[in-house]
Order: structure tokens, then sequence, then C-alpha cells
DNA sequence: CTGAAAGCGCTAACAG
DNA sequence: CTGTTAGCGCTTTCAG
């Protein structure tokens, strides 16, 4: 920065004013200073500059994996807003590793992003609050209660409301339901599942298969379903991969979809609207989470001290080719197996 | 730190030594001012330290955006070995705008992190040439010549070969292909092809379609060269979403695969394996692929002038179930369309 | 182990 | 606009 100040004949301080380009400075000096830096290949130390400055115009978000298409969407939501808001953002993935997202956290604090935005973590919520404590928080994907931490969630009820009903009303009445465990979501689409079932006085047509959302899982559990006493004549899978495996093995044993047996999967990744499924599904705003999350995180930083909110989206029913009216028949071929 | 030293009756430089670890403290003063720290809610100020330092024991990595999986499995390569290495992976995202990746790569170098990766950058080579005279900087992906950054890329050469010779070897003649267009690692497949096809005597059966890469292009190409007057027995599709486009719609007309025709694809990616599709494919060694470059910026960091190294990965052929001899009778059903 | 001192590269406030 | 003067929070050196 002194050489730059040195080469354009100007004051450090100068230099220092064009760096974050303050408007009191005449045109011409600015030029001179930016060629300047350009010819001394001069750039900027973010760490000096975030320290004197107190913040760092960053904002930090936690993945949990990169693998999950899922997540990046939202963050590309995340990155738009804070983009367009001269916000940078620093993304840490947790991976694999049993303290990987503790220790991304950790690191994140130690960076003093100006937020920090948790992208579903499996972190215990006791680390969340403790972080929340240095700085504001926001947690996507997952409620969690503390006085100080927004959360921006969709409405998992809803969604599991929307698939059940939407497969009642093509008149189904025997539809089974394959969960994801323990997942984030899974047990308020099973409520709504088994909710849904009950008022419409089937309740006792209810049957559960978990799974831990693999494509395998899918498949043995449509196996099981199917090698049951009482098979169903639809599916509610809790995610899209869970839905791929069950087609994939009705599609093994010469069952017909939506012919035979209906399915709806979770999610409307872009598996979904590829042509060898066309599944209906659920689809969560992924992209809206994003923004959402990260204009609340803004506001957070803007003004520390607020009641933190829960914000709750809509999930959306999409119909493709996956679903339809029960066969005539009740009695299918289930002796295949 | 002030605080944290008084709390524990010690010295700041006591402290400091306890923050990083260091060997020459006694357990007792070390439990000490932990105790403290961990009462006072302290943390230390990665900005600070790293400024102090001169080093952040961090790499940056630079990917496209975060939808594709295929970068995320080699990012966790990279922060595998960084992790073990005790160094901190800071990632960034292009995203889509087209400013977005200069800007990434302009954070991170502002951020002095001590290494920077690039993911298949989109970005111009003069611009990785330039931030490689600020830090050491490796790209994986794609080949870059300069003096000083290292490339890890995998031999695409070899694997249009090895998916091309595959279908030859089951006896296969009329061999279409599916290119990605400029995307890369598509002209090295596409020339390893027609060699490979070339090498047969089959130099007049080659056939090429155009794609941007989506599943909707392998389904219109497909068509396309159904029609064609010589339609393939066999199609060599540039990335696995283009085979699962071309399978979709092979179906759709109810041809068989493998029975009517031969898909093979490219990537590997967890599609390929799902029990829909189980496609042939050509699998690039992502996990080795993020392990040995940031195995090369570790390197680096430790000792800057060095020739640069262009790392070339194997790819290899997964056979899986869409690949088979061509139909006895060389007469197919072409006039569906 | 302690204490003091210098400095990392930049910002910010204030007279000129 | 310019120079100066203080730090930001931590590391490092060096003599006790």
């Amino acid at each position: 920065m002194e050489d730059v100040a040195a080469l354009a004949g100007v004051s450090r301080a100068l230099v220092s004013l064009v760096m974050r380009s303050s408007p009191k400075v005449s045109p011409a000096r600015r030029e001179r200073v930016l060629q300047a830096a350009e010819e001394l290949g001069y750039r900027p130390n973010a760490m000096a500059r975030n320290l004197a400055r107190r913040r760092t115009h960053s904002v930090g978000v936690l993945l949990h994996d990169l693998h999950n298409p899922f997540f990046g969407e939202i963050a590309e939501g995340l990155s738009e807003v804070a983009v367009i808001a001269g916000y940078r953002v620093l993304l840490t993935a947790g991976g694999v590793r049993a303290r990987g997202e503790a220790e991304a956290l950790e690191s994140l604090l130690e960076y003093r992003t100006d937020a920090i935005v948790l992208l579903s973590p499996a972190l215990p919520s006791a680390a969340v609050v403790a972080a929340s404590e240095a700085c504001p928080v926001v947690v996507v994907g997952r409620a969690i209660r503390s006085s100080q931490v927004d959360c921006v969630v969709t409405d998992d009820s809803l969604g599991g409301s929307l698939a059940t009903e939407h497969l009642i009303s093509l008149g189904h009445t025997d539809i089974a339901h394959i969960d994801g465990g323990f997942q984030p979501g899974s047990a308020p689409r099973r409520r709504a599942y088994i909710a849904a079932m009950t008022k419409a006085g089937l309740a006792g047509h209810c049957q559960v298969r978990t799974s831990r959302f693999a494509e395998q899982d899918g498949w043995d559990a449509t196996e099981d379903l199917l090698a049951a006493a009482c098979p169903p004549s639809a599916i509610f899978a809790g995610n899209d991969l869970v839905a791929a495996g069950a087609m994939a093995y009705l599609n093994s044993i010469g069952m017909e979809v939506p012919g035979d047996l209906s399915v709806v999967g979770y999610d409307n990744t872009y598996l979904a609207g590829m042509h060898h499924l066309s599944l209906t599904t659920v689809s969560q705003p992924r992209a809206e989470m994003g923004r959402l999350a990260m204009t609340v995180a803004l506001e957070r930083i803007g003004d520390q001290r607020q009641e933190p909110v829960l914000h709750t989206l809509a999930p959306a029913l999409v119909v493709r080719a996956t679903t339809g009216p029960p066969p005539r028949c009740q009695t299918r071929k289930l002796t295949d197996e």
C-alpha cells in the first residue's frame, strides 16, 4: 500500500479511500491510484481490512456435505441476495467426519463472519445455540428453539398432507409410506400422512416402512410392502431417491406405474423431472429458502437484538406421471416374489 | 485475550502459547488457561492471527457451482487431505453470474489463503495465470499451460477410447457419439472416439451429435440419430445425463437396451448406478483427483518454486447393463417416427 | 515461564 | 484532499 501510494504520488490514506471506493476522491487521482495498484499487482489484504474494520462483510455458510444438490440450490439463493447486498459468502463443509461440522462451525466463528447460516446441520442444538452467543445465526431446514437463532423451514407437515391427500383424492385407500427415519423433516411428514389417512377414515390402512433415504432402501421397502398381506395401491416415499428405488423395483417385477401402483416422492430434485421417472413429488422452494435465510441474516447484522423468528415456507405438489387412480381389480398379483 | 490472561492469572504471552498448542507449557497452566477461555467464551480471532503470522493455514477452493455433485466429490477428496495436514478449506462458488468466478477468485486472493485450488474453472486462462502470480494455484479438470500452475486432470482421451473400444469389441460397427460441445473434456473424448473407430476400420461409420450435457439433449440427439439413414446400434454419450436422456427416448419408442441398442455414458455419477439405468459408463477417480490436487497444493506451499506438473489420472470403464452385442438383424424398425 | 516491545496491513478520526 | 496518529487482536523475539 505504501508502494502504491508512492508510485501514484499520493498519501497512503488516499489509497485506502480509493480501495474502499469512497466517493470523496477526484476521478483523476482515483484513476492514478488504481493504475498504480494494477502495475504493482497490489491487492488489499482482507485480513488486515477486516481486523481494522471489526466487520468482515461476509457471512459464513455451513453445509453438511457437498454431495447433496438440495443444499446447493439453497446456497445459490443465499449467495444471490448476499451478493446484491455487497456481502461475501464463505462456505465450509462439515464432511463425513464425526467432528467435521463442529470444527467447520468453529472455524467460521474464528473468522468472525458477520453472520452464520447453517444448512440443516446435524450439530446438536446446544452447539448451535452456543454459536449464536457470538454471532447471529440462522438455521435452514431445521427448527431450533432458542431466544436468538432464526430458522427457516418448509412446512413438512403440509407437504405430507399434500402428498397423501393427492393420493386419497385419486381414490386410493391402501396408501403406504416409506419414511426417512430420524432424518430432518421425516417425522412431521409421517405424522401428516397418518393424520390425512385418519381424516379420510383410512387409519386402519396405514403402513409405514423406514429408510435411510437411499435408493436401495426404496427398493427393499417396496419389496417388503408388496409381499405383505395387504399390499398398497400407492406409495408415498420420503424423498425422490427412495421413490426412484420403489419404481425400479416395481419395474423389475413388471408392475406398471401408475397403472398398477402410484408413487409420490418428495423434494422435486432433478431426478424427479427426468423422463424415466417423471415423478409426482412435493417441491420445497429451495432458492426461496436460501434468499429468505440470507435476508434474515442480513437483517440481524443490522439489528442484533430482536425476537428471533421461525419462517415457514409452503411446499407445493408437483403432479407428473407417476400417480393415477388405483387399478379396478383389487386383487393384484402378489405372489411374484 | 487480555481478560483470559487475567482470569487465569498468567501473561498474555502464555495464553498465546496455549492457543496455538505449543508444547512448552506445563499441563497445569494449560488447563487453567483453557478453562478461563471457556468461561469467558473466548475464541481466537483468525484474522488477527493470520495477519500476524503471515500465513493462514488454509487453502481456498473455487467451485463453479454447488449443483454439480461431480465437484462435490472432488472437494471431499481435497478436504480429506487438507484436514489431516492441519489445513482449513475455504470454499467459494462462482455461481451463475458472469463475473462470479472472477470475483470469487479475487476474494480468495484477498483472504491470502496459502494456496488456491480451482475446480474446472470457466475462467480465462489468463486470469488463472495472473492469480498464480500471487499464490500457488492448482487447477483440476482442465490443463493450463503456464510455468507456475499445476494441473490434475483425467485422461479423457483414454476414456473415449475405453468406451468406444468396449462397444467395438462387442461387435458394434455403427457407433454414434453425442458429445458435449465445448465443455471441458469433450474434445479429447470425441477425438478418441474417432481415432478408435478409424483404427477399427470404421471411420466411415462415425456419427457425432452435439449436446450441452443436459438430459433433453440426449433425448433429442438420439431421436435425430435414429431418424437418420443409417441409425447406430450403439451410442457413446458424453456424460451420464445425456445417456439417461438417450435411454429415456429409446424407452419411449419401445426399443430395448442393450437388446436393440447399447449405450455408454461418462462420469459414473450416482445416476449411472441407479437400478433404472444401470449404465455402463466411464468413471473418473474423483476423490483421488481431489486428494492429489490438495497434496500438490500443500507441496507448493512448502516449496514455492519448482517445475509445475500436469498430473493425468486414468479413468476406468464400468460395465453395467446397458451394453451388449448388436442385434442380429441389421434392419431395425426405423420408421416409428 | 513472564513482560515488554515491535509489527502484520489496513482503517478511522482529526487537524491542516 | 493530505499527513499524522492511533489502534484492530494476535505473534514473536528477547532479555529477564
